[in-house]
RNA sequence: GGAGAGUUGGCUGAGUGGUCGAAAGCGCCUCCCUGCUAAGGAGGUAUACGGGUAACUGUAUCGAGGGUUCGAAUCCCUCACUCUCCGCCA
């Protein structure tokens, strides 16, 4: 939720903010709201004030046995007034946060202008990418089974075989050892989440056809963002613990209704897959900084893989729902001759905080924390990116050095 | 899944229909006293939202939601969680 508060200072400002992220905020329905909202509250609050007044002196007279009919029967018009007054506020309340809950955060200052995706800006890149075209992952290994699983499940569904399930398994072990690191704190954490946290990450109420749900309040995750950051919903930390630092591997499950006919080949777009994710919680003036250090946490994972990468800042127009700020990670793919996002770091401000209420003490005053969170890495497209470049284009996929001592093999014959 | 007990402020813990946002103790903060890392004294110390330039002030919150009542931490209902016992299971 973005704070109502610069919406009132400067609601032009807000507006064209907004408008760079594709949001058209209706500022007259805004007004309206806050005007209905501030007249029901006080009304309310009036006549309970007034109620408990009354209340008092009704006790008063009780105890010294006496009644007083006119007493009464004002108790009782205001009683009927207040419950009328307070529906009203109740409903006006409740509009008023489906509105909030649709406007997405603020781009930060800093973040670049732009309409869409080829408004990004690339910061740096590492490393050489040495091959292009070729097979591509599934050509490569038949240990990635994608009509097995579709007759399991159904379409965007992989199983992964033998060396090729490991491989994976060691890309996990080996992202979750770097956090740690990093100073990461390891969780495991369940795979379902209830409505309430993933309306405090931003997932809900607007995105809900990207998700699985499985009953009325519950839904599988689509990141580990969702527990994490939920973990201190509802909290006011300690600033000397700042910056909290957490990391989980998870499942993810997302439902992609946008997507079809889009990645519709291999484990780029599935509905299931693995992800290691950084979760940091900061100190408001420290979080331009930490995105930083976090998107480097990410990065430094495809350095020690020696996949060649990009960094992209994205603009306003792709910035997601929850960001002010966010860098994607491309991995080259070899196959498809083009960096592929395998990590997106973002700043999401305050506004999961606001809407988690994740505070913080300072001098006696609680304030939001900010919040962020970026893959380190997708573990499946992780994957693709190692099987394709690190196939020898004959017969042998070689195993990243630093993998080895998880995989316990060198390469994979194919 | 069955039976029972419980859930109060940072913590311990009192409170079974009004004067209770809540005793007392601990902790913490400020000040006083004290020539010394102690003891004593005074005051302060929840959260959220609203009104007000401010001093200040209103409302709500005693696990959550609903109900009874002029009035609910206190009575009733539903749910969640914790603990104990039984059953079942990885």
């Amino acid at each position: 939720m973005i704070d109502t508060n610069l919406i009132k200072l400067d609601p032009k400002q807000v507006f064209e903010s907004l408008k760079s992220k594709k949001y058209e905020l209706n500022l007259e329905a805004f007004d309206a709201f806050e005007l209905d909202r501030k007249n029901f509250q006080t009304q309310t609050e009036d006549l309970q004030a007034q109620r408990n007044t009354l209340s008092k002196e009704y006790g008063l007279l009780r105890k010294e046995g006496k009644e007083d009919k006119t007493l009464n029967d004002q108790i009782e018009s205001i009683k009927i007034e207040l419950d009328a007054c307070s529906q009203k506020l109740t409903d006006t309340q409740g509009s008023f946060r489906d509105f909030l809950l649709d406007i997405p955060n603020l781009p930060s200052d800093s973040t670049p202008k732009g309409g869409g995706e080829s408004e990004n800006v690339k910061m740096r890149d590492f490393g050489k990418p040495l091959i292009s075209g070729g097979k591509d992952h599934l050509d490569i290994t038949s240990l990635i089974n994608t009509e097995a699983a579709n007759i399991l499940a159904g379409s965007r569904f992989a199983v992964l075989v033998g060396k090729i399930a490991k491989l994976q398994r060691a890309l996990i072990a080996f992202m979750l050892d770097k956090a740690e690191e990093h100073g990461y704190q390891e969780h495991y954490l369940p795979l379902i989440a209830n409505a309430e946290s993933l309306t405090a990450t931003g997932q809900l109420p607007k995105f809900a056809d990207d998700l699985f749900q499985l009953t009325d309040d519950y839904f599988l995750i689509p990141t580990a963002e969702v527990p994490l950051t939920n973990l201190y919903r509802d909290q006011i930390i300690s600033a000397d613990n700042f910056p909290l630092k957490l990391t989980a591997h998870t499942t993810c499950f997302r439902s992609e209704a946008g997507s079809y006919g889009k990645d519709t080949r291999g484990l780029i777009r599935q509905h299931q897959f693995e992800k290691v994710e950084l979760v940091q919680i900061c100190h408001p003036d420290h979080s331009d900084q930490t995105l930083e250090s976090l998107t480097s946490h990410a990065e430094s994972i495809l350095q020690e893989l020696n996949l060649p990468y990009q960094v992209v800042e994205l603009c306003t127009g792709d910035l997601g729902f929850s960001a002010a700020k966010t860098y994607d990670l491309e991995v080259w793919v070899p196959s498809q001759e083009t960096f592929r996002e395998i990590s997106s770091c973002s700043n999401c401000t305050d506004f999961q905080a606001r809407r988690a209420k994740i505070r913080f003490k300072e001098d006696g005053v609680s304030r939001l924390a900010h919040t962020l969170n970026g893959s380190a890495l997708a573990a499946g497209r992780t994957l693709i990116a190692v099987i394709e470049n690190y196939f020898d284009q004959h017969s042998t996929i070689i195993i990243p050095e630093v993998l080895q001592d998880y995989t316990k093999f060198k390469s994979i014959e194919l």
